[in-house]
DNA sequence: CCCTCCCTAGTCAAACTTGACTACCTATGG
DNA sequence: CCATAGGTAGTCAAGTTTGACTAGGGAGGG
């Protein structure tokens, strides 16, 4: 699963509707064309795909207000939102991922009931447990795990990587169990888009720690 | 950095000379297939890309000996080594990285002398909590994390992660130090790949738990 | 002897990603 | 009043990845 999907999706959401630069810039507020592959050309793609798929609509919209060439704005879908609610609890549950699904999935949490959030990390957990028992009762050859010598270390890799993400998962349904945040039917919803004319705090130009390079 | 360069000019190089099906059936016997991108697309097209660059030098091979079209052998240049040592040390100290790059860094770092390897990771530690401190500083605003609302559980996973990496690194460090595994100059070194004949004891089939789907 | 299945070895189109590039408009300083 | 820097909005070619597909040969069963 690309991340990519989700946040644009996501975006166009929070939005309402949206062209592709304020989808741009809604990414970059969030940082995510640093912790992500939310590059230009990756977000443009995006939203065609999408709107070939029917998850968005496609309005054509004459030469922009504010110079440069005119713009496409977009608007989610009943097919579209479902996908986009789909997408939020397969990055929920699945531990197959990277830190940019991992990422995008917390920002948007808030979009599912609370019960089901705690449900769906909760299965997370699961999964992660079932990886690491097949981790270790499938690679450990007879004679002990000596045997593998370094490849060994792979597997230490592994299991430790995923002990840390169960912890963290943990950590973070006690807190949600515990009342923090507002999750969907319980009050305002968050809403981290930029309105029209706002300027982005964390415009470019700054170095921000999400980049891993 | 994609994981699939490095992997294939792994398995050439170990291979001393090897047409694209035996590289395939090497990273299936590595489980590559199932914890990297190692898909028959990907590594035919890396094996033209690295011949195309100068990293392997193709030889054109009269029809297969067992069936199939005819097939080209693949060997290893100077240049090649050259590059697949670099693509081992920066796997082995940057904080760049899925999963895959992980696991082929620890898989060829025998191929470096010890005190290096352990050099690459005390400065991979370093670049860990460099990153650290940087998340922490940078985008905790004024007024104390609780701002963040849950957006700061996002940083509360980057930290988390990034701790549970910079112990494991360290524990691979110890070991090292404490004399484990035979590292280049040091005696016979490890051979992974599958002789002409053998047969792959982890044949497709099989579900591996590398796998993290 | 023939049919089917499987292994060998690889190709290919479609989708996706990357990073550089274009074109237009506004504000600003000299 | 002019040029020039910078923001707006997006395109495009080149490279990479994916997953399905091809085509030939041998093994084994009936």
């Amino acid at each position: 699963m690309s991340a990519i999907r989700l946040l644009v999706l996501g975006a166009v959401r929070q939005h309402g509707r949206a062209h592709g630069y304020q989808v741009r810039n809604d990414l970059e507020y969030w940082g995510a064309h640093e912790w992500s592959n939310a590059k230009p050309g990756s977000i443009y793609h995006a939203l065609k795909q999408l709107a070939k798929q029917g998850l968005l609509h496609a309005h054509e919209i004459a030469p922009s207000t504010a110079g440069g060439p005119p713009r496409t704005e977009y608007e989610i879908t009943g097919k579209g939102t479902e996908e986009y609610l789909r997408l939020v609890r397969e990055a929920l549950t699945s531990y197959d991922q990277n830190m940019d699904v991992k990422s995008a999935a917390i920002g948007f949490m808030l979009d599912l009931p609370r019960g089901e959030a705690v449900a769906l990390l909760k299965e997370r957990i699961r999964r992660i447990e079932e990886w690491r028992s097949a981790v270790t009762e499938h690679y450990v050859p007879e004679g002990g795990p000596e045997q593998l010598g370094h490849i060994g270390e792979i597997m230490n890799l592994w299991v430790h990587t995923a002990d840390a993400e169960a912890e963290w998962t943990g950590g973070l349904i006690e807190r949600i169990e515990g009342g923090a945040y507002t999750f969907a039917g319980e009050g305002e919803p968050f809403v981290g888009v930029l309105a029209e004319g706002e300027e982005n705090p964390y415009a470019t130009g700054e170095r921000h720690p999400g980049d891993a390079r």
